[in-house]
DNA sequence: TCGCACACGTTATAGCATAACGCAATTGAT
DNA sequence: ATCAATTGCGTTATGCTATAACGTGTGCGA
């Protein structure tokens, strides 16, 4: 599922996403969209569904928020499973990807004959910064 | 932090979901208690606040439900970080840990400096019944 | 007995997400 | 060319999840 051209909206939302700091609720987005003309949650909500099924943003489930892939260019679903540290005090969201970890997992989930349709893996915490 | 005599509150709210088949929202508990007396959505986040802060209850956050430990007389807290794996079809949830899944989290944490506070592992999919 | 901490109850509100309807544009097979 | 299917879009309404703010009562140590 490599991304197509986005449509309007999609471009937009997307664009919000990789331009903010840090991950952004569908709400904000909305708020960040409406000189362009988004009136509902639906149109941010959308555009998200399909960013999210094209491997360009994560859902952090935690936070009920939407960020960027760190990866511009890439497809994140091609990176295995991702996983993410989260301050809770500034926001900043730190990506990354480990094989042993994936390794393990998958071996569980084998092992219990269950079928993995997608993994959340967040740690939510203090950056260096914000643990000074 | 092991847990003290809970209120009544937190014993009714602990006793659904101990004899519930899987995760429960907290409105979903809710209505399981207003034959005894709840009214109020608080009455149930109060209660699942002091219940996962005694390591007795977990929060599911990819499906905003909650679901009792699966080791009755123990703090969760102490088995390391815990990890899920959630039937989207039965919604029954099998609970794990890995010590080194754990390790190569805690590892990376420790490499950037970032102070986690809480890990979140949580794998979506089939279990090997619904997936047959 | 005073002050404090804590559990509890209630009302109101904030924040997150989707259902259901209809319209317009695109595509692609006949 | 045309029709049907698909997809994106806009709107209204609604439902689900979570917390703010206020007040009450109770137990307990200073």
């Amino acid at each position: 599922m490599s991304a197509p051209a986005l449509t309007k909206n999609q471009a937009l939302v997307f664009d919000v996403l990789e331009k903010a700091d840090g991950p952004l609720s569908a709400y904000t987005i909305l708020d960040k969209l409406r000189d362009h003309g988004f009136r509902a949650p639906l149109q941010v909500y959308r555009a998200l569904e399909k960013l999210l099924e094209y491997g360009v943003v994560h859902r952090l489930e935690s936070i009920n928020s939407f960020v960027a892939c760190a990866h511009p260019g890439e497809n994140c679903h091609s990176h295995g499973i991702v996983a993410f540290a989260i301050c809770e005090s500034c926001g900043q969201v730190m990506e990354f990807h480990d094989h042993e970890v994936d390794h393990r997992l998958t071996d569980w989930t084998k092992s219990k004959k269950f079928k993995a349709e997608k993994t959340t893996i967040e740690i939510r915490g203090l950056c260096e910064a914000c643990a000074a």
